[in-house]
DNA sequence: CTTGACTCCGTACCATGGTACGGATGCTAT
DNA sequence: ATAGCATCCGTACCATGGTACGGAGTCAAG
C-alpha cells in the first residue's frame, strides 16, 4: 500500500498520515527500491492501516493525541495497570460528558420547543440554557 | 460589578471575557467616571453575567463561538425558525455523538476488562477497539 | 519512453479558544 | 494621601490538530 491508498483506507487525508509520522504515531517504513536522491517510495501493510484506525478510534473516544501515543507504548509493554488506568479515567470522564450532553440536549428541545409555541416576541434563547 | 467580578462569578478568567467582548460575543459597557486618559473602569450587570452563563452553557452544548455570536443575535431578533433549525441540528448532533460516546465506553470497558483478567502477555489495546 | 498521477520532505500556514505581558491608569482601604 | 491591588488595552504567544505549498523524485499505463 502507498501512502495515499492507507489515508483513504483510514479515512483521513495524505497529510494527516504525515502528520501522525511526525508525532511519532506511526513509522515510516523503509523506502522500496530507487535510486534517486532518497530511494523509492515509502510501502504500508494491514498493521499500518490497524494502527490508524486505531488512533481514529481512540480520537472518537476522546483521548488527545499525546495520550493515543502512550497507548500505542503501552501496547508493547505489559503495564496492565496503566492501561487500566487510562481506560478507567477516560470512562469516567465519558460518563460526564454524556451525562451533561444529556442534559445539554434537553436544554436545545426545550428552546425549541418554546420558539415553537409562543407566537409573539422574540424566543427566550438565553433563558433556554437557565435551568 | 468590576470585570473580575463578573468573570470569577461565571467561572472563567478575566482575560477570557476580554476575549469573548473582542469576539462581540458581549459588549464593553461604558466607562464610569475617572478622568485620566480614557476614563473609569467599566461596570458589569446580572445580565452580562446571564449572558456569560449562556456562551458557557451553549460552549457545552457543542455550539461554537461563532455560532454562539449567532445565537446571541437571535435572541433579540424573532427568527423563530432560524433558532428551531439551528437548536434541531445541534440535538441532532449531539444525538449522533452521544452514542458514539456510548460505543466507545464499552470498548473501553472490554479494555479495561480483558486487561484485567489474562495476566500474560500485553493487552490488546489496540484490538480493543477493533469491533 | 513519455506523460501524468502519486510520493517525499521541509516548512509555513490555518482555525479554535484561549492565556500572558506590561505599562499606564483607576479605585479603595488604611 | 499613598500603598497596593485591579482594570484597561494592544499585542504577542500558546496548544491542538491538522492543511497547504512547492520542488524534486518515482512509478505505472499507454
Amino acid at each position: 500500500m502507498t501512502i495515499g491508498k492507507l489515508a483513504t483506507a483510514g479515512g483521513v487525508g495524505v497529510e494527516t498520515v504525515r502528520y501522525y509520522q511526525r508525532r511519532g504515531l506511526m513509522g515510516t517504513p523503509a523506502r522500496s527500491g530507487g535510486a534517486g536522491r532518497g530511494g523509492g517510495i515509502r510501502r504500508y501493510g494491514a498493521d499500518d492501516l490497524r494502527r490508524l484506525r486505531f488512533i481514529r478510534a481512540a480520537q472518537t473516544a476522546g483521548f488527545t493525541l499525546d495520550e493515543i501515543s502512550e497507548l500505542l507504548a503501552l501496547d508493547q509493554s505489559d503495564d496492565r495497570a496503566r492501561v487500566r488506568t487510562l481506560a478507567r479515567r477516560r470512562i469516567a470522564a465519558l460518563d460526564a460528558k454524556i451525562a451533561q450532553m444529556t442534559e445539554t440536549r434537553a436544554a436545545l428541545a426545550r428552546l425549541a420547543d418554546q420558539c415553537a409555541a409562543n407566537e409573539a416576541g422574540p424566543c427566550p434563547i438565553i433563558a433556554a440554557f437557565e435551568l
